[in-house]
Order: structure tokens, then sequence, then C-alpha cells
DNA sequence: AGCTACATTTCGAAG
DNA sequence: CTTCGAAGTGTAGCT
């Protein structure tokens, strides 16, 4: 990995064209090749980069450029598109090299898929006399995250978003619509159940008579301990 | 901005739980007080980060973390919400700072606007006789990014994409919905544009009588540029 | 390889 | 200030 801190301009040209005026920034050149542009603000998003698989080109400047004072240009080009990101750097703060070697990754805990087991052990949070028939439910046109048996006969499809968001409303509606052709099923009823419900997937829902159940995650994880602990 | 080099392992808890065994990474601290755990790999997101506002505190290790080789402790807590990211640093490599000043930003050009601008210019892509009504026609549940009217009477909705996903034809459907109950408008066809059009999104535009409208981009500037260069 | 859904998404614009 | 849609989205899982 390369750490390059230099003022520079830069030049994106690929799926859109975008211009970066003259600054100091940081450039981290990683193993695999790819670059990035970083400013000393904003998000973990660069301001320009360029994924891998890509290969960097270091030239020195024509004279046009030497006389506007750059003293390296970077081509940057995509292996597999025309993306390409030419750098033209300045003043060279800094300069390093290091070598860090593969890194084992990331364990993540606590998604969406941790959400519907939980549901699916808690399944009385949808009504007293509920009963879990499975998770990921599999019809012609994908899995129903939780279907359960209702108390009074039909059951119950459930969508789990961590985001409760339109487009989920839009699934769910999907899944119903096939579910309720099949007489061992019908009527089968939805519940949108998300950590967070966006009022205007709620409106949608409510419109289409399916339900909103707000998931309270530590909550739900609280239960599990202590049912865990039990045992 | 603050760069260091050394071997690490993190935690961050927060939205979720997640752990990085050790390594040797990048470590990036910027004036906003964020800092971001890079790999020598993968692509511009990195591995762990922490968004600003937030501070970063650090202190030196306990006996515990002493002995299994722990020498600074990093710890990231968000302003306004319980997220957190430890970093337990080991050998450091490299460590400096660097004075960048603020970022003028990115400069962007040729997204979705642009592509609208381009077919409301071009309207009779969509079939000879189509005369632009305006771009943006406002409804109730939002603005259809092109109304035209159809050479045989009737209307068109346009709905345009980068990406031609099923959630965009999910989005024309509703205008339509609405848009054929003003007996002034109906019929209201739709057509679904985009650069790339998923191939489940072609099948359920389609099936729902939608038409679909693969944009050339480049074609569209170039004509774009040949009639502006006429005047 | 292609496609779908998720993301500690981030980012920007509009209401 | 929220809300909502786009992103040069990236990424993991599955067919």
């Amino acid at each position: 990995m390369r750490l390059v801190v230099a003022t520079c301009s830069a030049r994106y040209t690929g799926r859109l064209n975008a211009h970066l005026p003259l600054a100091t920034r940081l450039l981290v050149v990683k193993a695999d090749g790819s670059v990035l542009l970083h400013s000393d603000g904003g998000s973990y998003k660069p301001l320009n980069w360029m994924s891998p698989p890509c290969t960097l080109k270091t030239t020195t400047p024509d004279d046009d450029a030497a006389a506007r004072g750059v003293t390296q240009v970077w081509t940057v080009q995509h292996a597999k598109s025309d993306d390409r990101l030419e750098i033209e750097l300045h003043d060279v703060v800094h300069d390093s090299e290091h070598e860090l070697g593969v890194d084992p990754g990331l364990i993540k805990d606590g998604v969406e898929a941790h959400l519907q087991a939980l549901l699916a052990e808690q399944i009385l949070l949808l009504g007293d006399g509920h009963s879990l028939v499975r998770r990921e439910y599999m019809t012609a046109i994908g899995p129903v995250d939780i279907l359960a048996r209702a108390p009074q006969g039909g059951h119950v499809a459930v969508e789990i978003k961590r985001r409760g968001d339109i487009d989920g409303v839009e699934q769910l509606t999907r899944y119903l619509d096939l579910l309720n052709r099949d007489p061992l099923l019908a009527p089968v009823r939805g519940v949108f159940a998300a950590q967070e419900i966006k009022p205007q997937a709620r409106v949608l829902a409510t419109d289409r008579g399916i339900g909103c159940l707000v998931l309270d995650y530590e909550a739900m994880r609280g239960v599990d301990d202590a049912e865990s602990r039990l045992f």
C-alpha cells in the first residue's frame, strides 16, 4: 500500500464525467492497483477512486502541464471498461509504501437474518395463538421470510426488513397475491415487520390491509438471552 | 489528517456488532474526527469506520491487553448515537500527520437529470408523432419524469432510470393508475426508459402493458452536441 | 457468470 | 429538519 499526500487535481471519465479542482488530498494506492482519493472530511467515501481490476501508470508531465506546476501525472485505467481516472500531482508532501499482507476480513452479527430467527422463536409477537409454519417459505417468486398459522384458521405471511421501505410492501403484496391462490393456505394475511417503518410504507401497507409490526431488536435479543439461560 | 499503519484488531458495536481479527491495516483519522480502517484491497469501502460527528480517545492498554501485545487503544464514540469503534493497536509501522485544508469538492456531469433533459429534447425516440407536454409532471404521489402526448390521442408517461430495476416498474405502475383516472389525460400508456433494463423488470413491464425503451446515452448526447453546434 | 437483495450504506434534493 | 430516491454505489448469497 502506497500513501501519498499531495496537492492535486483529478478528472474521472466513465459512467459519468467529474472534475476535482486543485487541493491537498490523500492518495491511497492499494496492492490490487485500486486508487482512493480522500479529502480531510466527509464520510468513508472517497472524492474519487478507481476500483480493481485496474492499472496505475505514472508519467512525467508535458511542457504545458509542467508550466502549470504539475510534477507527476497518474493515469488509472480500469481493466474491463473505459473508466479512467487522471490525477495531476503538484507538491508532494508525503510518499511512503507499506507491506500489509492479506486481511482476514470482517465478522458480522446482527442483521436481517438474526431478526428473522428471533421473530421465528418469538412468533407470538404476531399475536396470541399464532404458530410457526416455517422460515424462508418457498414460493415460485421467492422465499417468504416467515409463514405462520393464524389462530382462527388461515395463515400469516411476514416480510422482515431492518428499515421498512415502500418496496418491501410491494414485495409482500406480490407474495400475498400468490399465496392466497393456494386453497390450503388461504386466507393469508400480511404482516410487514421492521425495526423502523417509514410513514409512506405504513400508509401503503394499511391501505392494502397489511399489518405493521415494529421490531425492538434489543428487546427481542434480551428475551432470547433469557431463554437461552434457562437451558 | 493522521495516517497510521499498524497491526490492529477492532470491534464495532452499534447498528450491528462486528469484529476484525489482528492484521496490518491503514488507519486514517480525518480532521472532523472520523476514522477509516482500510485493508490493502477490496474497494473504496473501509473494513470498519466511524462517521462524523464523533470523538477519538487514545488510551494506554490495561495489563491484560498489554500482555497480549497491545500498545494503544483507540475508542471512537459517535456523538449522537451509541455507535462505538474500539481499536487495539499492536505494532505501529507508520504514524504521520498532515494539514490538508478545506476541499473545493467534486463537480459532476451526466446523471439521470441529463438523460431526462435529452429525452425531453429527443421526444420522438418514443415514436413518431409524440410531443412533449412537460418534464417532472406533478401528480399527488410525485412527479412523473416525462409526460408526452401520443399521436393517436391519449398520453404517454415515461419513467427514466439509469438502471431499469423492478422497483422502477412498480413506481411507474402507481403513476399510471393515478393518471388514467384523469379523463383529460386517459388513456395513458407507460414507457420505462433506462440505459439498461434488467430482465425481470422487462418481464414485469411487458406483463403490465408497459413499453421498454433502452437509452443510448452517448448517442443521445451526440445528437445534442450536433444540434447545439447549429446555433 | 448473472441476478437479487442488503448495507453501520452515503449523498443529495425536495417537501 | 425529515423523507425519499440515486449511486461511478459495493457486497454477499444464490441460481
